[in-house]
DNA sequence: ATGGGATTGTGAAAATAATCACAAGGGAGA
DNA sequence: TCTCCCTTGTGATTATTTTCACAATCCCAT
C-alpha cells in the first residue's frame, strides 16, 4: 500500500488537486477534522469516492471521526509533488503567457514562473515584478542558470512542435502545452495538454442541445 | 440514431472539439477526404475510438475511402452547437479576463466576447478592438442590448459565488467558470469549469513520481 | 462488369471508473 | 470500562469507456 510505484486511477489524480484546494481552506479557518461527506458537498463529488481515492494511499483518516486535516494536506502535497518547487519557463509572451506569468494561483501551489521567452525583440524587457521576457535563443542558458524544469507553451500552434523540440534539446523534463496541437517528443518527456476550447465547446454543445 | 434526444458519452462529446480542429486543418488543406487513422496519428487517439464516436451520429463516412471533410465538419459543427454565434460576457478584467477577450481561438469557433464587466472602476473603459469594459451593474442590461448568453467568470475565487448569482440573475443560461470553486447555481443553469491549476498540478505529480 | 484493396461501422470483450453497502474501528460520554 | 454513534475503508456491483476484431461495403483499376 506504502509502495510508490503502483500506478493510481488517473481518475483519482485529476482528483487530488481539487481535494488540496478544499483542505487548504479548511487550514485557513483552522478546522482540525473534516469528514469525507463534508468534502463532498463542497467539491461536487460524493463522499464514497473522496474515501476510494484516498485508500489508494492507505488509511489517511480516522474513522468516527473524519480526516486529519493537516495530516492529509501534506500527504497530498507529497502526492502532487508539491513539497518540492518548482520552476516553469513561460515560452511565449502573449496576453495569455503573461496572464500565467502574474497569476497567483501559480505560487499558492509551490509554482513560479521564472523567466518568459520570445522571439519577438520588442517584448524583451523586465517586466514587472523582476520578471524578465529574455530571447528565445537564451533558453538553455537560463534553464540552467534560473533552474527551470517546465516550459509553458503559450505560443501560436504553427510554432509549437518546434518550440517543443528546443525546449526537449534544452532539457526541460516536462511540457505545459496551451497550444492546440498535439506535441510529438521523446516519450520520456512529460506532456500536460491544456485546451481552453475544449471546455467552451463543451458548454456550446450542451446549450445547444438545451435551447438550440 | 438521427434522434437527437439520446445521450451521447460524455467522453466522445470532450472530444469532438479536436476533431473539428483537425478537420478544419485538411478542409484548409484541401483534403476532401480523410481515414479515420490518419486522424488519430494527429490527434493522438485510437482509429476505433473515433469511428467508435462518430458511429452514435449515424453511418457519417465512406467505407474503403474515409471521410468527406466538409461534411463531417459541418456535422460536428452542428454538434457542437457551432452553427449558431454565441456571445460571451466576460466578468473580471483582469489579466485572464483581458486575455480571453482577446483570444483568437474563440472567435475561430463562433464565439465571441461581446464586453467585459468589473467592479473596478480604474478599468472601465473602452479597449482596444472596440471591446469595453462595463461597471458589473450594467450585466443585466447589456445582456440584453449586446445578445449575451454566456457569462465568463475570470474572478477571484472569494467573490465567485456571488457574481455567479448576479449572472443568473441576470438570466444568462451558462457559465463558464474560471475561479477554483463549486458553483452553486440552479440545475438549469450550465456550468462548464475551467481549471488551469488541475492540469499543472498533474503534471507536478508526474513529475514528481518520474524524478522525484 | 468484376475483383482486389481499403476503410468503415459495430457487436463483443476488456479495461477503467463510480457507486453501493456494510463490517471494522475509533471517539466520547456515562 | 462499556456502549452507542459516527465515519472510515473496502470488497462487490454496476456503469462507463476503450479496445478488439471482423463482416459489410464502397472505391477503383482493369
Amino acid at each position: 500500500m506504502a509502495d510508490g510505484l503502483i500506478a493510481f486511477p488517473k481518475a483519482t489524480i485529476s482528483r487530488f488537486p481539487l481535494y488540496f484546494r478544499v483542505l487548504t481552506d479548511y487550514n485557513h479557518q483552522d478546522i482540525a477534522l473534516v469528514s469525507s461527506e463534508e468534502m463532498a458537498q463542497k467539491i461536487g463529488v460524493t463522499s464514497s469516492q473522496i474515501r476510494k481515492d484516498f485508500s489508494y494511499f492507505g488509511s489517511l483518516g480516522i474513522r468516527g471521526a473524519g480526516y486529519d486535516v493537516t495530516y492529509l494536506l501534506d500527504m497530498i502535497k507529497e502526492i502532487l509533488g508539491m513539497d518540492k518547487k518548482r520552476r516553469l519557463a513561460v515560452i511565449g509572451a502573449g496576453k495569455l503567457g503573461m496572464a500565467l506569468a502574474g497569476y497567483s494561483g501559480l505560487k499558492q501551489h509551490g509554482l513560479e514562473v521564472a523567466a518568459l521567452f520570445d522571439t519577438d525583440r520588442r517584448k524583451w524587457a523586465q517586466g514587472p515584478g523582476g520578471l524578465t521576457v529574455f530571447p528565445l535563443t537564451e533558453l538553455a542558458e537560463q534553464k540552467e542558470k534560473l533552474g527551470m524544469e517546465i516550459a509553458v507553451l503559450t505560443v501560436p500552434a504553427v510554432v509549437a512542435q518546434t518550440v517543443a523540440e528546443l525546449a526537449v534539446k534544452s532539457e526541460f523534463k516536462a511540457i505545459w502545452n496551451f497550444a492546440p496541437v498535439r506535441l510529438k517528443v521523446p516519450s520520456n518527456i512529460i506532456v500536460q495538454y491544456e485546451d481552453l476550447v475544449v471546455g467552451i465547446l463543451t458548454l456550446s454543445h450542451h446549450l445547444a442541445r438545451k435551447f438550440g
